[in-house]
DNA sequence: CCGGCTTTGTGCGATATTGCAACAAATAGA
DNA sequence: TCTATTTGTTGCAATATCGCACAAAGCCGG
């Protein structure tokens, strides 16, 4: 018996749909739209927009419902709960100032990555990247670390439930390829990108394992594209991830 | 009519607290711990933890529960949705690389601060601090300065609400005192702070308005304490901060 | 290995929530 | 302006959840 009807709570997991309805794309919502994106009858949206309001968790104009940083303490009292971007923050910081570009750090959860921890030096993406943001990890120099360390197997399922969108002229856009690509990561034991998630920019990553040699994130540089080799890039900054990666081994959970 | 019964989901907000008794010290729980932080009956508790981790916002292994990265979801929808970081994030960047010290933004949630968006340079602090963490409004240069511009009926609401701890020698624990600062950091239109929420750490903070100039959030520079006395320190960076501030002026909401 | 002792799981009547459908109010379009 | 359409609200019977009380399962010191 894998659920028992009376031990789900359906209210509960309607309401998370529907603070989760609200993204960078659709702050602000009506009691239909909300309905509409996450999929429930407008009454119970309703039900749950007034509870979440009463809570704190949204304000209400008496039109449009917003989230407030109240939400915050949701997510975040689980990202402050993750040793790791505590533990990670400092030599993420040396290692920025040492090599002069931005570092990351970053889990997976399916098939997104999620930063926990950065390092920002110039802004080279476009889009504003901090803790908690997400990308897909199929094209991500982060994602195909930790994709690489999965069993093909279930691999095979995450890059199958979301669309491998070509962002730009260089992503690798099929399972086939992206697997492929993954397997020499594997071999390797790095990744790097070039120009696959955003025009002008290059990444390189390598797995973050704890003590047990299990990969349990990710840590990155990225820089803007040059005309030189993407070899030669690596060359400058790989050995300096991975000797931070080792560095960490000992530290990780 | 302020709460009609039937438009209210009791189970949503049982849930909702059952996230939150995740925090930082208490990251793995059993059931009835769980249901002891959140105040609940163990059976609600258990139908909620069940549901989150069938939800996949939850991990059981069959004794502790734990929030996974998928609860970040919940919360950074919020901070991505909010324009705020993206607006002041390039500002906050300058800031820094011209006065070369850490400057954060942050908003107020009840009595206490979260930063939003960072920029750092050094770490002065032990604490690690990432866009979604959280610290007493009271002793912070950053709430000093949100707090200054609500009602002091509010203020004295908020400060009652939870126990002026003095964390270092320095810091200002009595309400008359914290409010007494408070008016004249109102008067000032910043404040400095020397030391009161960590050894070593000073900091300068100045409010953000939006157009219609009510003060939306605060700007700060954080750098460590030095012989100096504190008017040098300000001396020398509220300059940067208030042109900041005004320049900021007119792009928020 | 055995009682206490704590924690987890279950049955059940009382109670709250669900989602439909109908209605009212607001909005848009002609 | 009037009608069509969308959106918000309410009543209600079917259904799910609540929390109590109790059973079962671990846990521990002796």
């Amino acid at each position: 018996m894998a659920v028992k009807p009376n031990d789900m709570m359906g209210g509960l997991a309607k309401g998370l749909r529907v603070i989760e309805a609200f993204t960078a794309d659709t702050p602000r919502l009506s009691i239909s739209e909300a309905a509409e994106i996450a999929g429930l009858d407008r009454a119970t949206t309703r039900r749950c927009l007034l509870t979440l309001a009463e809570q704190g968790y949204c304000a209400y104009d008496g039109k449009f419902f917003t989230v407030t940083p109240r939400v915050l303490r949701l997510g975040t009292g689980c990202l402050a709960s993750m040793p790791l971007p505590r533990i990670v923050q400092p030599w993420l910081d040396q290692l920025s100032e040492k090599i002069g570009q931005s570092t990351s750090v970053a889990i997976l959860d399916g098939a997104e990555i999620v930063y926990v921890a950065r390092a920002a030096q110039r802004r080279v993406m476009s889009i504003a990247l901090m803790p908690g943001s997400r990308l897909p990890a199929y094209c991500t120099s982060l994602g195909r670390v930790m994709l690489a360390a999965l069993p093909e197997k279930q691999v095979k399922e995450h890059l199958e439930t979301q669309s491998l969108l070509a962002r730009t002229p260089y992503t690798l856009n099929t399972v086939e390829a992206v697997m492929g690509e993954l397997s020499r990561v594997r071999s390797q034991g790095y990744a790097a990108v070039d120009q696959e998630v955003e025009p002008g920019l290059r990444s390189v990553a390598v797995p973050l394992r704890n003590a047990r040699g299990t990969v349990v994130a990710a840590l990155n540089t990225g820089l803007a594209a040059s005309p030189e080799p993407m070899a030669e890039v690596i060359e400058a900054y790989l050995p300096s991830l991975q000797k931070v990666s080792r560095e960490l081994q000992g530290v990780l959970a």
